[in-house]
DNA sequence: TAAAAATACTCCATAGGTATTTTAT
DNA sequence: ATAAAATACCTATGGAGTATTTTTA
């Protein structure tokens, strides 16, 4: 198996954010039920439930909080790898590229 | 755009680390068409040559090292996070897991 | 019963494979 | 001349959408 891919732990983090995945999925740009396959797809690899299902939305469990936490983490570190790329590149095209690592 | 995707990072690690995609292709388990695609794809996607080619092989431009070292550090995070969830889990299915986030 | 989520299905974009051509030493 | 990489082309998988059903408070 692979590690979670960026899509899957953004639309992730959108539910745990937003409390529920239909508004994590409109946040996205995604249906809700793509976002739904995702998140549960990812339940599945990981073998533990990452979210609490309720009428009014969802809850993260506690292995869902500490994905989130390692998360947010990962997308920090993108964040820095894409403005290292940009320095090493002598800010070419940075323009084009101001949104490529941002979570 | 979005952070390039594991199998990439995997597969461009890899041609650095053989000095060939070919062997890079072959270590990952995929064609040389599709690995020499993705990594020209996270060049265009990048704006910036990783790699330099020649008739034995490839060597990583500064850009490209900087990106490889990044990639290594995300891939020991994953690592980690890996074992956290495992840990939060109560080792359920650890054995499944065993290479779940491992680079 | 009213929201949110899950399921069933359909479609299409793209990742990957095979075969071939181009490039660099 | 030869090993490696790039290109062309085709196929099939799976990611995303719409419509519907199932949950949960």
């Amino acid at each position: 198996m692979n590690l979670p891919d960026w899509t899957t732990l953004r639309i992730f983090l959108a539910a745990i954010e937003c409390g529920s995945v239909t508004r994590a999925s409109e946040k996205c740009g995604i249906a809700v039920s793509a976002a739904a396959k995702r998140i549960q797809d990812l339940e599945t690899e990981l073998g533990v439930q990452l979210l609490t299902r309720g009428a009014r939305g969802v809850t993260p469990t506690a292995a869902g909080e500490l994905l989130a936490r390692h998360a947010r983490t990962m997308f920090a570190f993108g964040a820095r790898l894409g403005e290292d790329l940009r320095a090493v590149n002598g800010f070419k095209g940075s323009a084009h590229h101001d949104r490529f690592f941002s979570a």
